[in-house]
DNA sequence: CGTTACCCCTGGAGGC
DNA sequence: TGCCTCCAGGGGTAAC
């Protein structure tokens, strides 16, 4: 469900009501998600402050460091998981798996396909855990650009459209925004990376940074209702011009958009306008 | 090393 | 109505 922008569009949106509380207790209600919780954590939370969100790649990092001593929650959502603040004892669903628990509110993470991911790192260092030390560049970082990718690149043969995916490549990328990414750079994801020139890699990044950005900006416009409401992380996002679109016309050519499957994800573009 | 296949899990959509 | 198959916004790991 959630690429960088949803991810990011969820850490603003909980960021007013949670940084700076205290974690007053939690509930685990799932043994499992994609891995196990770690025993004793419920007590190893109560009573520490979460200073901070931060993210990294699709990753929610909860600075929980104190005086005395604290860690890192590290949270992901999987394909299916959303986070959700909720009124004090307000009665779980079916999939709510988790709740952080608040003076006035608690955090409630509900994940139907159990994708996510729950840790705990003790202490700092958080950069280090084995699941963040290998993850690539951050897409709306400075130091992503064409230059970089098209170096990244030259030994690649495999199709674009996989590459920008890989995690440790390039962060937070998925399959929505690198089929939307791609149609707006004029790019087949058919196209192997190591032929693609340095100025195309110049509008293929330019063109992943607007995508993510104007997501991003259309999801902080309703931020209060994202978190406070029961809709989904698809609620706020823009409209796609070739994702989950087959055959329909394309916006620019009105050539219909082609599905096909690549590394065993669906892929969505328009023969005409990419290359 | 680069690339792909498989697996984790539940639910919704569509065919019969 | 039920049953079946396929599909879904992720990513770690194993295998080629």
């Amino acid at each position: 469900m959630p690429e960088l922008p949803e991810v990011e569009v969820s850490r603003l949106g909980l960021l007013p009501f949670i940084a700076g509380q205290t974690i007053a207790g939690a509930i685990f209600r799932t043994p499992k998600l994609r891995h196990e919780l770690p025993p004793g954590l419920v007590a190893r939370l109560s009573g520490l402050r979460v200073d901070a969100i931060l993210r990294r790649g699709k990753y929610l990092l909860f600075d929980c460091q104190s005086a005395h001593g604290g860690g890192w929650l590290i949270l992901h959502l999987g394909m299916s998981g959303s986070l959700r603040l909720i009124a004090p004892a307000t009665p779980a669903q079916k999939h709510d798996h988790v709740d952080l628990i608040f003076a006035k509110t608690s955090l409630r993470l509900r994940d139907p396909r159990r994708f996510g991911t729950l840790l705990w790192h003790e202490g700092d260092g958080v950069e280090a855990h084995p699941l963040l030390a290998s993850l690539g560049i951050e897409p709306l970082s400075d130091d992503f650009d064409g230059d970089w990718l098209f170096r990244q690149t030259r030994k690649r043969n495999a199709p674009i459209k996989p590459l920008l995916m890989d995690s440790h490549l390039v962060v937070g990328i998925g399959n929505i925004y690198a089929a939307e990414s791609l149609f707006r750079a004029g790019i087949s994801p058919l196209r192997a990376a190591n032929r693609i020139s340095r100025k195309r890699y110049q509008i293929l990044v330019a063109a992943i940074r607007a995508t993510l950005e104007d997501s991003i900006a259309a999801g902080g416009a309703s931020v209060r209702d994202y978190v406070h409401s029961d809709g989904g992380a698809g609620s706020f996002q823009l409209s796609c011009a070739v994702y989950d679109r087959a055959a329909e016309p394309c916006p620019s050519c009105g050539q219909p958009v082609r599905a096909l499957r690549q590394a065993g994800r669906s892929t969505f573009y328009c023969p005409r306008c990419q290359r």
